[in-house]
DNA sequence: ATGAAAGCGCTAACAG
DNA sequence: CTGTTAGCGCTTTCAT
């Protein structure tokens, strides 16, 4: 078995309670028997239990974090983020995949409930009623995603693809389509209105193409629709969608962007490497994951309610490869 | 507070060891006195608190899991594979990223092992001695890595680097360069190993890139190494050095695989959708997570020892546009 | 088949 | 400043 207080406690010659003492509140105890004590505590590589810790303080140290796919570069800088942010606090996290799976996403939050201080739900596709349901047991933050009163974080999607469409607009398009991400994601809801409402401002006709799975795969299912649609500039969910985009027309034989302009959403590292370079919205995922954090645990530490909270984060187009004026003759005519 | 085992037992009628065995071991309950307390669990929501469990039992349900980089397609694959054995096994999992330090592999170690019944390092980095330090705590599987006697499960790096040479070789290359990646890497030492033995036996003049960090930068830094050696086929270390390869010898000018082939490893979602698609050596990267799971699993029902065990899956080749027959002219004429 | 009681490792009053 | 005592929520003898 491992070492417990009391070895520590017995080597060095003290009760239980001034081991506790000695390494939580230092300042509660005689110098001279610290010094006895963390001696003792680290001859015998003593480390303490934080689940028996838990049991009494109520805090386990850890945080939960949900996300539908780990295999999605945005998500793997979230969790990175959320990572450091934890272990800067000295916090532990669990994580979960739900495999885009909006049942799974209540499962193990209930699962993970009450072995957590707080649990972070990442772009949770579950609707509103069911969100609900969850953080009975714990405290809830949600991240990229808001839902009634409950704390938040998110990133301003809206300002993004007005960004976007902005910048096509400067560049003469009139007419260009958006490949729309998963119907259940609150982001895609988002940026669609941002998008919807700098259209109607500036005149453009926006395409609304169907909801695709937000991978390359979506991409390369919407693009023969984006073309098409006329459109003489595409706008894709997040990158992934738009990297799928570029394949299929480069298949196609369909240059980017003379013949057709790609602008993508999220800036995962990838969408620099492609060739051409994309133009992207830069989502920060890292700071997201780290401010969702503190959030969190500033929350934990207020013990009681805070009232609801809510924290966005801007966003900023990067101009790249993949947009430049509007081809002169319709897009269709460049098929071959 | 959340409701205890006390609340159901009052519920029910019954005292807290009934609900105990009620739960856990059914066959011992009667079935009406059962049925009872089931009802009442599930009325009142009751959910065991699995940390007050482990203080007893002595197995927590978690597992614990370090990678070197989550931002890495190939550890996200990882995770996944571990997360999705882990949940169907009924366990949670904690994640911890050392951002490619490999002093944060054994200390974050030590933070976990007091709370997981298991352990899993993803590729350390750390030299086999520190390694041999961490797991007095709790059991350690060791992932895409050996190193003594420890349990392990990995995969036929060098099997890998053989079939991707000796495809390169049946193409008619005879001067090959592997841009290595880290130094303290495991898995790199293989694919190194299984490149020189092919090669020589092949009568092949193979050429070392220095070592490079395991990301596209790296490949990018490598690409001009790799022209001015001569070699008429380069092999990366990873898929992401290799594309970071293709991205930089596009930048020049120089045709893939016209004059220079390309092989990567590993076989990340990106490969197959790059243009020119990459060859790749493929890594059961999901498949190596779940074994892995699996093997811990079973080495902590097992309880005590089960000697040392150590599985090894198969790579594939997997040949797409990046790799041709060798060009007649020496690569270097092809730079401008 | 069920209950009473002890205790896992730890912290939090409460004395002294 | 330090020791004693009482539990956190749960499982497990040991009785019955």
């Amino acid at each position: 078995m491992a070492t417990t207080i009391r070895d520590v406690a017995r080597a060095a010659g003290v009760s239980q309670a001034t081991v506790s003492r000695a390494l939580s509140m230092p300042e509660l105890v005689r110098a001279d028997t610290r010094a006895r004590v963390e001696a003792a505590a680290r001859e015998l590589g003593y480390r303490p239990n934080r689940a028996a810790r838990g049991l009494i303080t109520g805090r386990t140290g850890n945080l939960g974090l949900i996300v539908p796919d780990l295999a999605n570069p945005f998500f793997a800088s979230v969790v990175k983020g959320v990572q450091a942010a934890a272990r800067a606090a000295d916090h532990s996290v669990f994580i979960a995949d739900t495999d885009e799976e909006a049942g799974a996403e209540v499962d193990l939050s209930r699962a993970l409930s009450k072995q957590v201080d707080g649990l972070i739900l990442c772009s949770p596709r579950a609707p509103d009623e069911e969100l609900a349901a969850v953080g009975s047991d714990t405290t809830v933050v949600l991240m990229n995603r808001m839902a009634g009163e409950r704390p938040s974080v998110t990133v301003d999607n809206a300002d993004g693809m007005r960004q976007a469409l902005e910048h096509l607009v400067a560049l003469g398009h009139r007419r260009i389509a958006f490949v729309a991400g998963p119907r259940t994601s609150w982001s895609n809801a988002q940026r669609e209105t941002g998008l919807r409402g700098t259209a109607e401002a500036g005149g453009v006709d926006l395409v609304h193409l169907g909801h695709f799975p937000p991978q390359f795969e979506g991409g390369v299912a919407a693009a023969d629709l984006a073309v098409a649609s006329g459109a003489t500039a595409v706008i894709g969910y997040n990158d992934l969608v738009a990297l799928g985009l570029l394949s299929r027309l480069g298949a196609r034989g369909i240059p980017v962007p003379d013949a057709i302009s790609v602008v993508g959403c999220d800036d995962i590292g990838m969408s620099a490497m492609n060739h051409p370079a994309l133009t992207t919205v830069s989502v920060p995922k890292r700071s997201a994951g780290r401010a969702t954090v503190g959030l969190l645990l500033s929350m934990l530490d207020a013990g009681a309610e805070a009232g609801p909270v809510h924290r966005e984060l801007p966003t900023q187009l990067i101009v790249r490869d993949t947009t430049t004026v509007a081809p002169v003759s319709p897009t269709k005519g460049s098929t071959r």
